[in-house]
DNA sequence: GTGGTCTAGACCACA
DNA sequence: GTGGTCTAGACCACA
């Protein structure tokens, strides 16, 4: 399935900026192992029109991470994913969730949820995903 | 313990503007029960001192929260939790969670990481902060 | 005669970017020594309203100035030189202008100029400039 | 020395423009006389195969040189650069430099370089290239 | 087709 | 006042 954990997901309501969540999204695809090196990314005017957002937006991403050594720009070919050695380890990836696990424990925390009830919501969450995704 | 849950956390590096984070985590306290109806929030200078952010940041969150009818101002007082029938159920409480959920299990997902290895980070966060804030 | 060197110009007519020629000038203007730690810069809206360009042009050259670790932003006020040590050598300095001189040189040959004819021009543009800019 | 003087240089860092920098190429080779009238530049086939770019900007500048009626297309065989009466004249020549010269010592200048270390690095360039090219 | 640069202008967060 | 983000759209360089 190629291409297939190449679906950006833009989570508007966040309040995080559009162009940051796609620099983190393809940090983690590229952490993850799944996205090899060599890999073209969707061009900036695919991406901008899936997303439904500007082209200067999805541009801004792809340079910054061009710039992080993350993507390498390839001549009137599109934007491709640096040579990787291998997945990064599992506490690696672990680590890059910390910014976005912080701020919901603190507020499982102040809303009384105890761990479990955090966990059990996590839970649910992450097997709808995957039924959602599997397809 | 009074106001002992009033301990507002702010995460500058998330791109989350701060006002959001103040007005979610008021959100968060009231409807967890913690923080009863009648409670006297900290003032505006008070606040902006404690987390060191300009006090037009915590003016604006508690305006769109008075606007909520969730706090009320009290002339020459403050501003007020307004008065509260209850705790919010579990599952309200742990629905207010799932803006912040969603981009935390697409992240794993994305990251390549199982469900309990999702859980194993959630938990032992929230251990951490458990050890943290019994203080 | 404060601010005296935040003098920025833009050659239009050379096809090398306009942010570009920003990072350039303050890279130079900070390796000089001349513009000090904790100098602010001119407001992105003041210095496009100066060089008549457009504010994301230059708030582009700042961002990456930033990332460099030569700028960094202060909140409501803007960007400002981050403190340096000293001033670069010479030896350092000239070589910051390899880039331009390369291409210089090789036209100056394919011109058919001598080393003392092209010396004679640059002296002459260099004398010139200063009588211009003592003001 | 036929053709001696037909070798170009791109420098791909400067930012300006490949077509750019070979329409200026032509135009001192021709300037200086260098590259009598009649002469063959390279095909578009060859120069791109060189220089390692595409042929569409090979021939884009080549065509921008027609258009200036220093290159005259000849079926069949290729691109010849236009009789001229002499070699120009070395103020002309030193003018044209002008556009590489401004920036340049607009940037020393910034650096607080002193003329004389402008020069000094200048003299050291040139006669680096004339070893180089001796040859 | 690809990405890059720039504009004019909107609206936001923050001091 | 400061910088940040985003849009809609133009035009360019290059493969």
């Amino acid at each position: 399935m190629p291409n297939a954990s190449l679906e950006f997901e833009i989570h508007t309501s966040s309040g995080v900026p559009i162009y940051r969540q796609i620099i983190d999204q393809v940090r983690a695809l590229v952490a993850s192992g799944r996205v090899a090196g060599g890999t073209l990314l969707p061009s900036i005017r695919q991406l901008a029109a899936d997303l439904e957002i500007n082209m200067m937006t999805v541009s801004k991403a792809y340079a910054r991470l061009e710039s992080e050594g993350i993507l390498e720009r390839v001549r009137g070919t599109g934007m491709r994913v640096r040579a990787r050695r291998t997945q990064a380890s599992t506490a690696d990836r672990q680590r890059e969730l910390e910014p976005l696990i912080e701020p919901l424990v603190a507020r499982a925390d102040q809303l009384g949820l105890t761990e479990n009830q955090l966990v059990a919501v996590i839970r649910s969450a992450f097997k709808e995903r995957q039924a959602w995704t599997r397809t």
